[in-house]
DNA sequence: CTGAAAGCGCTTACAG
DNA sequence: CTGAAAGCGCTTACAG
């Protein structure tokens, strides 16, 4: 049986307008009247209609997310930190994969604008090379946040770890490390992550004056387990020796290993690994790959974070203040590159 | 700058009733007034506003989806399976995770109802235990499909795997590697799933005439690794002796190798382990983990394929019709079980 | 403290 | 083929 505040207040020989005010706790409606109400509403089960408040109000209270896939630990933890705060701070969450397609992305940025969300929080799929679908959302007034991966150009706000330090703090682990023949199975050309990553790989080698060798980098489009282990083989057969390798996600990573433990090469002693993410799988496989952990969760929580304050700005003094936050990272050291020194 | 109907019939010459036929390609508009008016509203980035077309429509194309948690693979692969369902049938979903509490999940099958969605899916946080809120999707006319944590009694469609013939097969598969103590770490004892599993795992005992032991038997109530480790240190420390162990969960199970492993205790040869999902880590853990196999994406593909038949169903007949699925599970042969006969 | 009235942006039965 | 009008369920400025 589903009631309409016109029922209701006929029920109860009140106004709409009476009942509307007592339901959201108006100060110019009596503590009585409000009692009885909200004591009715609750014995005959009225759930609002959102939909309809949001015609007046302008708020839907929604926000839309938008993932390149979400079957991934590292989105799936994001996904749990955004979760978290929208349910605290009593927000609707609208949530779509891209599949690592910009048309699909498109299509759901412009689904989410017609859902008349309040915000939108995604990470960019790895080919969109194009953002007009981006400045879409900030044209209709609504709140953006990149995350992960961002598009450095686009104006909102944005919450990424510094790929180009950890790049760096992983490489420059494996130079500690007695390595000098340094690979990287960098990520594809277009993500800002993997590119920062890789400057980070050049700027450790740099610094610790060891000659750049590009034969020694690959390019592992969807950072996969497969691809891992095919990046790796194509490397031996092409008689490149290596001591260390930096992979661009743990997957990767473990690909790698799998290869090399075929070949009795020995990890960590013969070849260090470092992988990026810290997965659950990197503390199971033996050896135990070492990692750069990026604080998930967290990223998932600063990124509504970003958003609420954006939207309480907005509300408040009418403008915008697009903030740009990088979290740290944190070598995670592992059996993979604890070689006997 | 946002744009109504009303505008863009201005701006055209025609009337608000007009356009909106237009866009939704009603057959008694004109071939050339459509034209003109698409051209337009592309032109002009038109949104359409959903949440006012639904107060005359009564369709929000929207699903509401809630999880007991989703930093789970288990979870995610459910998730990719409902969502690309819903991208492809033009369905936004809405989102929570009741982090196993079943006050949570009451807030958001409520706050889903004021959404006005069209249907809600999910699976039953552990100690959900009533179910006056599920009647509640239901007598507001809202499509209800559980699956993976379901409620038997609830008058709704469902979608499980066959838990008690998936910890048969489980059991029977250590029993025919010549295993026959066996002792089970069951789930939390409210979960459909795990009563299920564990009354397979008495069948297959019973069928093959060993005789079923309580004390062999150890509940994990959040079935993490953490917990394996410590149930199996228990048990250990008790002095029972085994020679098969079925988890019920692949996590509960990597934690009770950690420890056999610790304890110098060959694996599979003094024990047999086998856990259940078949998660990624399962594979690359030492011993590689025999599992059983849930079809998770298969799992969520079919929760939104039985809403979209009901939702036909009501909309053409006026009647629902629930179905109840279950799929079959498959048992992965990996290390932990590969016991020389 | 309470109510009457307008209007948010659509869709749809109806008239022409 | 096109348009005028009503109404979906709310909220809010205004009057009393």
């Amino acid at each position: 049986m589903k009631s309409s505040l016109k029922q209701i207040a006929k029920a109860l020989n009140l106004s709409t307008a009476g009942v509307s005010k007592a339901l959201n706790d108006y100060p110019d409606i009596s503590l009585a009247t409000k009692k009885i109400v909200k004591s009715y509403v609750k014995k005959v089960g009225y759930k609002a209609n959102n939909q309809a408040a949001y015609l007046r109000t302008r708020k839907t209270r929604t926000i839309g997310v938008i993932f390149p896939e979400v079957t991934n630990h590292f989105f799936s933890e994001i996904l749990e930190g955004i979760m978290d705060q929208a349910q605290k701070n009593n927000y609707t969450l609208i949530i779509g994969h891209s599949k690592e397609s910009m048309d699909e992305e498109k299509r759901l940025v412009n689904q989410f604008l017609q859902q008349k969300v309040d915000g939108i929080l995604m990470s960019l799929a790895q080919n969109t090379s194009e953002f007009s679908h981006l400045e879409d959302v900030v044209s209709n007034e609504t709140i953006l946040v990149l995350f992960d991966k961002i598009a450095r150009t686009v104006n909102c706000s944005k919450v990424s770890i510094d790929d180009k330090k950890a790049g760096f703090n992983a490489t420059e682990h494996l130079i500690k490390k007695g390595c000098s023949k340094i690979a990287h199975f960098r990520g594809d050309l277009n993500p800002q992550n993997s590119i920062d990553r890789y400057l980070g790989y050049r700027e450790a080698l740099s610094l610790h004056n060891i000659n750049y060798d590009a034969n020694k980098v690959l390019i592992s489009r969807k950072g996969s387990v497969k691809e891992g282990y095919l990046l790796a083989k194509k490397l031996y057969e092409s008689g490149i020796k290596i001591d260390g390798l930096f992979c661009v996600t743990d997957m990767v990573a473990l690909g790698a290993i799998r290869f090399f433990k075929e070949q009795k090469i020995d990890i960590p002693n013969e070849i260090c690994i470092i992988g990026f993410s810290k997965t659950m799988v990197g503390s199971f496989v033996n050896p135990s790959l070492t990692s750069i952990d990026q604080k998930a969760i967290k990223m998932g929580k600063m990124a509504m974070k970003l958003f609420i304050s954006e939207e309480k700005m907005l509300r408040t003094e009418n403008r915008l203040e697009n903030q740009y936050l990088e979290l740290k990272t944190k070598l995670i050291k592992r059996e993979s590159t604890d070689k006997i020194l």
